[in-house]
Formats: structure tokens, sequence, C-alpha cells
DNA sequence: CTCCCGATAT
DNA sequence: ATATCAGGAG
């Protein structure tokens, strides 16, 4: 199939309508909650981060707090969600930045978020877009593999397929895309095995005859 | 590219 | 048993 300038509006048109209601689904009170269950998220189901979440900032919701309460029992509390010792230094790090030198507040700013450690251009986007209502697109895993598919954007690297997504969708929609994408990919267009047979967008996707990849 | 890494789905 | 899960750093 030749995905089409209009193709890509008719998957938009698709996507919007069937997930129009969706909302994050990492729980957070605040910028700063959010950031820590966005770098937790890594390699790591949304539910298992709100569990650990929940335990994790009824004893300690700021960056001072976490400081204090040092790294292995940073480590402890978050083991579960995995690659603990890296998330643990990395939000322990951030932590003490953001009491340093951001006045213990996430900065509203896309590049500054991405000085703090264990905080890529998926984090911060997502951040930016979620928490303080930025238009962005972050790409990750979900929207990397759907948007190929799709062929709505195409691209060897997240950052590309976050340029196409960008090209295809208005920039009033892009936030909202994003959880489209990202819905659509937990629950139809999985990696392992996509249900093409409940797709609402089989008919306008590149992905379904190609055989996915 | 590799490593980090426990929990979960299939 | 194994692929995958709201990735980032070296």
């Amino acid at each position: 199939m030749r995905v089409t300038r209009k193709i890509k509006e008719q998957q938009i048109a698709i996507l919007e309508e069937t997930y129009r209601d969706v909302k994050p689904a990492l729980m957070f009170r605040n910028p700063f909650e959010l950031l820590i269950a966005v770098i937790l998220s890594a390699q790591c189901t949304d539910k298992r981060v709100n569990v650990t979440t929940a335990r994790l900032f009824a004893r300690a919701s700021t960056p001072e707090a976490i400081v204090s309460m040092g790294l292995q029992d940073l480590e402890e509390e978050i083991r579960d969600c995995g690659l603990f010792r890296n998330k643990a230094k990395n939000i322990m790090a951030s932590c003490q930045l953001l009491c340093e030198k951001y006045g213990g507040e996430v900065p509203e700013d896309f590049a500054e978020l991405q000085k703090l450690p264990g905080v890529g251009r998926k984090t911060a986007n997502v951040v930016m877009s979620v928490a303080f209502h930025h238009p962005a697109i972050a790409v990750d895993t979900h929207v990397f593999r759907v948007a190929n598919r799709l062929k709505l954007a195409v691209g060897e690297t997240p950052l590309e397929v976050e340029r196409g997504l960008q090209k295809a969708i208005p920039k009033e929609k892009w936030s909202e895309a994003h959880h489209w994408l990202i819905w659509h990919g937990r629950r139809i267009c999985k990696s392992r095995r996509p249900l093409c047979e409940e797709c609402p967008l089989s008919e306008v996707c590149a992905g379904k005859e190609a055989g996915v990849s």
C-alpha cells in the first residue's frame, strides 16, 4: 500500500475518534512526580511503575526528600521496576541537581530537562507535553512501532519518527496524538501479536498487507 | 552496539 | 522458555 497524505489524514482521524478519551496511564500529582515516574517506566510496565511510585511518594515526594533517603534505600524502594541500580543512581543525581541548580523545581525547558541524568529526549518530551502542556510527540517503543507499521511516519530512529509525525499531525494535536499511538500500541498494535482483525485502522494500514514488521 | 534488570504476557 | 515492557548512558 502506498501511504499518501490523504491516507495519513484518515489514519489520524480514526486514531482520534477511537482514542479520544484516553488519558496518561502513569499516576502523578505534579511535574516532579511525573518526571520520576517516567524515568522508572523504562523497560517496565506503567502498572508496575504506579505501584512503585505510590509507595515511594508516600515516603518521599520531593527532590529534597529523595536525596535524604540515600541511594541504598532508594534502590530497594524501586527494585521491582527493573534496571534499578541505574534508575536509582540517575534519580538520586537528578534530585541533587534539581535542589542545587533549579531551586527544587522541575525546569519547564526541553533542553534543561535533558541535562538531568537519566532524562533523554523521550522523557523530556513527555514532561514538556504532559506536565507543562507544551506541544510535543514523545516517541517511545509503542509510538515508534505503530508509526512505522502504519507508515504514518517511517524512520530508523525515534528522532526520525518524531520529525515525521510532526509533519503528518497538526501541532495542536501533537500531545493527544502521542497518547492515541501509545494506547493503540498497547491495546491493538502490540509488538508480538498485533490484533489486526480487531483494528479500526486495518483498511488504511501499510503494515497489514506487508505482514507487519 | 552493549549493558542495565525485575515483572509480566504469551 | 523467551520476548517485551512509557529508555538512557557509555
